[in-house]
Formats: structure tokens, sequence, C-alpha cells
DNA sequence: TAGCTCATGTAAGGAGTTACATGATTGA
DNA sequence: TCAATCATGTAACTCCTTACATGAGCTA
């Protein structure tokens, strides 16, 4: 239950809305655990009834705004989770059985496909390398900014891994 | 639907039962789309009822084995599918999550788990160079060999990503 | 004949996706 | 006052996970 502790996390850092908390993931967290905010309601709610997190109504907001902090049981919810056992990543990736398939049947054209991706994550690539020059240029960071900067670079290299294969495919591909 | 394609795909290299195809998946296509023996069952019940996979029951073998292969429908589905738009692959990833929470509240033990992990990294990254070297070392390969190789490069290329990930996480966490 | 392995499933629940629904406030 | 936007949700569906169920041949 990943997101959940995502959320809690979040919530740590900042108390917020449910609709904040969507717009915020899609420029922060949401990079490596991305979440809609159909998720990201039903989590809160969740989280409300289990009392890890509370709300507040906001008065003189738009719609009925609650606004969400983390109580000493989410935050302790979170530390044990933090320190639990970690299952390893499995790749579970479209692409490669894509590449897989057309080796056993005629290869249909596949080249545009890859360079649309090959594209996008050139663009994901610069948007974080732009965050890192941002927020992680400075020198003596506290351990935070560096787990933080690590979290961000592992971003950049899985990007660039891609980027990367995108290419050797499309020279695969090519030679006829 | 990626889990189906991977079926028909692996039944076009061969006719198989289901759990030989599960047993397959374990040291195959399932190293870039896990799958169980209860998800393959219930995936080619749907292939088979769809007319895309055809199904023969084995006399003479043990339990009620059934042998699965391909219909020209099948084949036709698979190949409009690897041509199909490819939608970005996006990280999901639990350990990426846990040191974002690591950065925003008093940082429980986590070295063992990492440890761990590089552990596990490093065993898969051993397991494909071994695959790699068997399977891989010739010259001259066919196109399809070349691909099937780009595949097993991707995953080498994703542990070592993986391995070295774990290593820097280690050193940041290390600093007190 | 009892237990092991081969072989195929069922059931329940968790998590993510997609499309739609609804109410409140702001600004033209 | 009407459209856009803020804000919170419901519903239906697909897919994956986990645990359990069942039957049939093989072998001691």
């Amino acid at each position: 239950m990943s997101l959940s502790h995502a959320l809690l996390t979040a919530l740590i850092e900042c108390p917020s809305s449910g609709l904040e908390l969507a717009k915020r993931f899609d420029r922060s967290i949401g990079y490596f655990w991305p979440a809609t905010h159909q998720q990201i309601y039903r989590e809160l709610a969740k989280l409300e009834k289990e009392k890890l997190v509370a709300a507040k109504i906001v008065a003189g907001a738009r719609g009925r705004k609650k606004n969400y902090h983390v109580l000493p049981k989410g935050r302790a919810e979170l530390k044990k989770w933090v320190a639990a056992s970690q299952p390893l990543l499995l790749i579970r990736d479209e692409l490669l059985v894509r590449l897989r398939a057309a080796a056993v049947i005629d290869v249909p054209p596949l080249a545009g496909e890859i360079k649309k991706l090959a594209h996008q994550h050139k663009e994901k690539l610069v948007l974080y390398q732009a965050i890192e020059a941002r927020d992680f240029s400075g020198h003596k960071m506290t351990k935070d900014q560096k787990l933080r900067h690590l979290v961000l670079k592992a971003g950049i290299e899985f990007e660039q891994l891609r980027l990367n294969f995108c290419k050797q495919a499309l020279a695969v591909l090519k030679t006829e």
C-alpha cells in the first residue's frame, strides 16, 4: 500500500486538501508513484476512517474544501512502514513484450511509435534536469536534501536508460 | 492487455499447456512481464473464448492437460497490437517512496533492507549475464536474435541501474 | 493405499483506470 | 445569469495478488 504512505509523506511535508495533493503529486511524488485524483480521494477517505489523518473543513473556500493533516497514529504507521521489508521491484514493460513479439512475427512498422516514446522520455529527462539545477545545485546539503536529490537522480537515470534503449531498438529495427 | 499478448507470443514460439507456460514465463518473458499460474489460466480461458487460441486435450498425460496453440485470429491480433500506440512507461517504485518518506521523518534503520535488495538485484544481474553469454555471444545474429538480445540487455541495464542506486542510497544513509 | 507431483482451476480482495456526477464560487 | 473553475466524489471495470480447492496419475 504505497499510495497511502506516499500521501502521509506529502501531508507531513504540508497539510493539504485532496485536489492540492493531486496537483502536487503531478509534479513531485507522482513522478515515481503516479496517482489520479480519484485514487487520492478514495485513499484519503480510508486514511481518515482509520484515524491516520484528520480533516478540517475550510471555511470561505470554494466547493467543500477539506484540509487534511497527519495524526500521530499516521506518523507512527509511516515510520513503521519505512523500516518494513522492501519487495524487489519487478519490471513490467509493455515495450519489451512488443519487441519480443516482433521477434516471432513479421515485424510491422514500429519505428514511429518508438521515436514518439524517445521524445517523451527526453522531455521528462529535461524536466528532471531542470529541477535538479534549480533545487540541488548548492553545496552542503542536509541529509534530507541528499535523500530527495537521490530520488530525483534515480528518475534522471531511469529516463536516460529508457532514451538510450529506444535508440538501440531503432537501430536494430532499421537493419532489414 | 499485455499479458494476453505475451501469452500469444509464447504460444507462437511453442504451443504449450498452462503449467508449461507458467514455468517458461518464470525464466523468460516473465522477467519483464511477471505472471502467476492463476493469471495465466484465467487469461488462456479468455483467449480461448475469443477464438484467439485453441486447446487440444492431451491424452495419456497427468491431470487433464490441455495443449494450447495460436489461431490465425490470434496471430492477426498480436500483429495489430505490436504496431499499436505504446504508452509511456511510468515508474512506480516503492523504494523511492520509502526514501522520500525517510526524508521527512526520523529515519529508522533502512540499510539492512537496502543491502538485501542490492543482493537480489545482483543475483538477477548475474543470471541475465549468464543467459547473455550462453545465447548471444556469437556473431552474425539474425534480426529476431538481435531483438531478443536487445530485450535481455534492457534487463541487464535495469538491474545494473538498480544495483548502483542501492549503493548510492546506502552511502547517503550512512552519513549521519 | 497413501502421499507426492502434475495440472487446472475458484474465490475474495486490493489496487489502478476511465468515465461520469455533483455542488459551490468566481468572473464575464 | 451563465460558463468556467474549484472541489469532491461514485460507479464500473480490468488487472493482479493471495490463499485455497480439486482431480488425476505415479511411486513407494
